[in-house]
DNA sequence: ACCTGAACACCGTTCAAGT
DNA sequence: ACCTGAACACCGTTCAAGT
């Protein structure tokens, strides 16, 4: 059998299930999606620009579930920005390391940094370098709040046993550890660029 | 001919090499490897735990890097730990996709770590959750700004050429605002652990 | 236009064989 | 112990062939 009358793919239908397969699996091959999608590997380079595009589609999906407030001061819009960015990565921990590998073409993706440049400089009034160093400063922290979540390092493990810390490890969980300190260090940079936008 | 007398490979040898390719050429392959050691690729697995292990190997090359003091305030520490921990990343941009995709089993860095953790628990006074939350906050400062060094998204090429910051995108450079942006997220994390510590 | 099978140029890893 | 060649089980991508 060859061309069926309705078509069996779209790209929307690749990405889901590309996505669905990394949360389940952890893993991301071209030969899987196609035996998950009942199709031959072929049939996917028709609706999609190979495996690099398929990612970024997935990176579209992935972002699809920011959230971006359009009232409340710009500290609010902010933060709602950057804990958004993250709860959406943190969602899918195992696309983190498909997603950081890539460069990001995806326009929803970028149309977010474009939402966050604005209202920091309408808003905050903040310009020139100081945006872009508020930008990076953001983007870093999101970044590496994604990373910790998706890999999660086995430092944590290999701290001495009889160590002061390795109790308190043993209570507290790894993602609530890693939630305060995303809200701390969110927190931080917003009370400085407060403190800038002031000045 | 099979056996030299004396051998050819070592473990050092390799990590070196490996890591002198990925700063060369960005890619990382263990064909390409065994070729630029003139050997065959079967012979690097008498030395080495295979790809992954060779990649710890590169780890602890690039680790090695690291300044550790041993005088000064618990803040003096903590600040050029995280700034070595930076710097000695920003050497080897090109390595830090394949660090960050795998988990860390090197001693070197594993030492590091608990370094950091030893200063903050006896001299800067914090246990418990807190301590964790402090070495996370840390950790992630440098894993994402090791990150946005490694990987130059595009994000910043595809903002509107007529935006207010394209500009001053123009006039300071990457690297410039990078290391500006980290500094500054450095000394805020610095200042809050000092707030904490007094408490 | 949409799907297929076969082919291509790669990977990383293993293992018996040589000295 | 150390290196080799061959083999294995994979990848991602392309492309002529079918409807």
């Amino acid at each position: 059998m060859a061309r069926p009358h309705k078509p069996i793919l779209s790209p929307d239908l690749i990405y889901g299930t590309a996505l669905e397969m990394i949360d389940r699996t952890g893993r991301f091959t071209i030969p899987e999606l196609a035996q998950r999608l009942g199709v031959s590997v072929s049939s996917l380079y028709h609706h999609t620009d190979g495996r690099a595009g398929i990612i970024e589609g997935v990176r579209a999906l992935v972002a699809a579930d920011m959230v971006a407030p359009d009232s409340g001061s710009w500290q609010q819009v902010v933060t709602s920005w950057a804990t958004s960015y993250r709860d959406a990565f943190a969602a899918h921990p195992a696309a983190i390391p498909l997603l950081v590998g890539q460069t990001v073409t995806d326009p929803t993706t970028l149309a977010q940094y474009e939402r966050l440049a604005d209202v920091l400089h309408e808003q905050a009034g903040l310009s020139g370098t100081d945006l872009i160093v508020a930008i990076t400063m953001l983007d870093n922290l999101c970044l590496g709040a994604a990373l910790d979540l998706g890999a999660p390092s086995d430092v944590w493990d290999s701290f001495d046993h009889d160590s002061p810390f390795t109790q308190a490890l043993a209570t507290s969980s790894r993602p609530v550890v890693a939630k305060a300190a995303f809200d701390r260090q969110l927190q931080l940079i917003v009370a400085d660029l407060t403190r800038r936008a002031a000045a």
